[in-house]
DNA sequence: TTCATAATTGGAAACGTTTCCAATGGGAGG
DNA sequence: CCTCCCATTGGAAACGTTTCCAATTATGAA
């Protein structure tokens, strides 16, 4: 690598000290007209920039936010990463991004890392918030951090869905649409609180209206094919006619195994998702879901990291019920009626969700 | 901030000089066993970890990787630049990442920063490899680099999809399956030369198989409901039975517009996107499409700048024809026989999907 | 012209490492 | 007991900045 300048090859170059050029370049402190100019030409000649690792050592600062989540390949992380990483860049904050695969180790060793190469701060999402070493490692050196996806503790700030509502709201949903017997499709729970607060503010919900509560399937795998698993749960199930998944991939899987049993969605079955992925608009029927913005969540985690580093007063965090809408879609069917307990009825309006869908379209990004 | 502990403070403690420490904790230089126990009782009493950026400052090295892509909400990006940050991660680098948004000057801006910060290599993305300041600038100072998605000049390493390759190939499939008269529907080429790529290719493909040379539908931006101009364009093209989307989201928004103007895919028209996206296997019909490795790419991106960085022997990259594969699909469907120029034919076998798709899905990743 | 004052300037220390090199000490061989 | 050699050790320089402070120069008023 062709040797690059320093300050000091500047200064000889200007003919004058170091601490001049740093006066000069920084605008800070006072220089003549005369050296400023010597000093812009050298630079310029020499086609100098700051180290930033001089630059990080003197101030101990080093402008460089860290970010960990479980991964980007899930489309909601990947736009609030990218959330993040645009206020990031605007405020002249890097990124250092580490994925954790959804791995309570790799999540350790991530912050571990992150904190060895002293960024200002982390936005985080962690596997479990009561029990992370990482977030205690945080904490004991008094390191600003920002939860995102995982609420905080009392007092503190956190950028998440407020999943439990989130799921009463769907409950609400089904209720006003008629379905009284409903089911919830969510990964195993252990890998997430997350999935645990949908399916029990959905639970909630549904006590309220004086519903049956939801009954469970858990399945293994994204990618598992739950055709085997929908059909013994229905068959388990018989008077479902709406079921909650905890989130779109798996609602597009259900809709899927669903037609593959000659389930029809939504004559027969309605389903509701979650996340409000993209393609949930492009696909036929149109998935009706929980819209969350993923985006302005990493934005807001970004904002409050950067005002507890410049001590700045930090942005109000959306109020709980602020931080999802639901939108309606062609796999949500209102049910005409019932004529007894658990029995089906033909639907209205038609399959045909054009028009219907078309009166409900709520825009994802508000802003 | 509570005060850090460093290796000065170590070397006081322990009651010997700080070069002891040093060569203690890195193993390198000797050490009497007993100024090694009374080191690391230090370092565990003042839980010392080693500054990064003091350790950069006199090494020259950061251990830190650049990345520069257009946009993480793309899932093929998100992919590779996470096959890429693990492979970094387990060399003992870190990712430092940057979104341009597709703009040339971010894509610059992104390019200066990543040089300040003293990353020790940039994997990138660039909108055009030919006329790229930000590449100019990483060429002008030797800074090891790969390009990712980009086909780099003749003799450089790049880690891409032969774009050119695979439109033959659809050209290929659409000819296997008796499609004669297809399209092409595209973002506007300026953006982005790969999407031109595709096109040659399938232009190309075309031509060797003596069909009509494919029509050309630009399309604005990913969100517009394109049909109004499906429409015009099969109005203006009436024989077209097949088109190729330039990506997958642009296939669903096809066979979406598709079905609202009451033609069915695929029996009056298949479709055949790009990328190998993973809802194209969870919606009906399934989508027919090329599918690309992006974790592959990202990981052998990272691979490549490590061999740099250490002067290992370089990962060998893929050969064109690895970099993709075609996976059929119920998106596209044969053309039973043609009665006679230009008129559609009723299709075999039938819309329904559901055996036709059986027998032909592949693995995405075979690894 | 002569001060007093203000603006400009550069030397040097500090930030946390690594590494060169010289100094110290102990052990073995004569 | 004296040398010689090798293992161990610590001081100091270097990496590229910023900033304090003292020294110098310019400015303006008397």
């Amino acid at each position: 690598m062709g040797q690059v300048a320093t300050i000091k090859d500047v200064a000889q170059r200007a003919g004058c000290g170091v601490a001049t050029v740093s006066r000069v370049l920084n605008n800070k402190g006072s220089a003549s007209a005369k050296m400023r100019a010597k000093v812009m030409t050298a630079v310029k000649e020499l086609d100098f920039h700051f180290s930033e690792v001089g630059r990080s050592l003197q101030s101990n600062t080093t402008r460089t936010i860290g970010c960990v989540v479980p991964s980007i390949e899930n489309p909601v992380y990947a736009d609030a990463v990218q959330g993040a990483q645009e206020v990031c860049l605007d405020a002249g904050y890097q990124m250092l991004l580490i994925c954790t695969n959804y791995n309570a180790e790799m999540e350790t060793h991530a912050i571990r890392t992150l904190i060895a190469k002293q960024v200002d701060g982390i936005i985080l999402t962690v596997g479990d918030v009561q029990n992370s070493e990482g977030l205690d490692l945080i904490r004991s050196r008094t390191l600003p951090h920002c939860l995102l996806y995982n609420t905080a503790p009392a007092g503190q700030i956190s950028w998440a869905v407020d999943d439990h509502a989130a799921g009463v709201k769907v409950a609400d949903v089904f209720f006003e649409n008629n379905h009284k017997h409903t089911g919830f499709l969510g990964l195993d729970f252990l890998s997430s609180d997350r999935a645990r607060q949908r399916f029990e503010g959905f639970s909630q919900g549904c006590a309220n209206h004086k519903m049956t509560p939801p009954a469970l399937l858990e399945v293994g795998d994204d990618e598992d094919d739950l055709t085997p698993q929908l059909d013994a749960f229905l068959k388990r199930h018989p008077d479902i006619t709406g079921i909650f998944a905890s989130n779109d991939y798996r609602a597009l899987a259900a809709i899927r195994s669903a037609r593959q049993l000659s389930i029809d969605v939504p004559r027969d079955m309605s389903i509701v998702g979650f996340d409000g992925i993209k393609v949930g608009q492009m696909i036929d029927p149109t998935l009706a879901t929980i819209v969350t913005a993923p985006r302005k969540l990493g934005a807001g985690a970004s904002q409050t990291i950067l005002s507890m580093i410049t001590g700045s007063t930090p942005p109000q965090s959306p109020l709980k019920e602020q931080t999802f809408s639901f939108r309606a879609g062609g796999s949500l069917m209102p049910l005409a009626a019932e004529s007894k307990d658990g029995e089906k009825v033909a639907a209205f309006p038609p399959s045909d969700d054009q028009t219907y869908k078309k009166a409900k379209i709520q825009q994802e990004r508000s802003t």
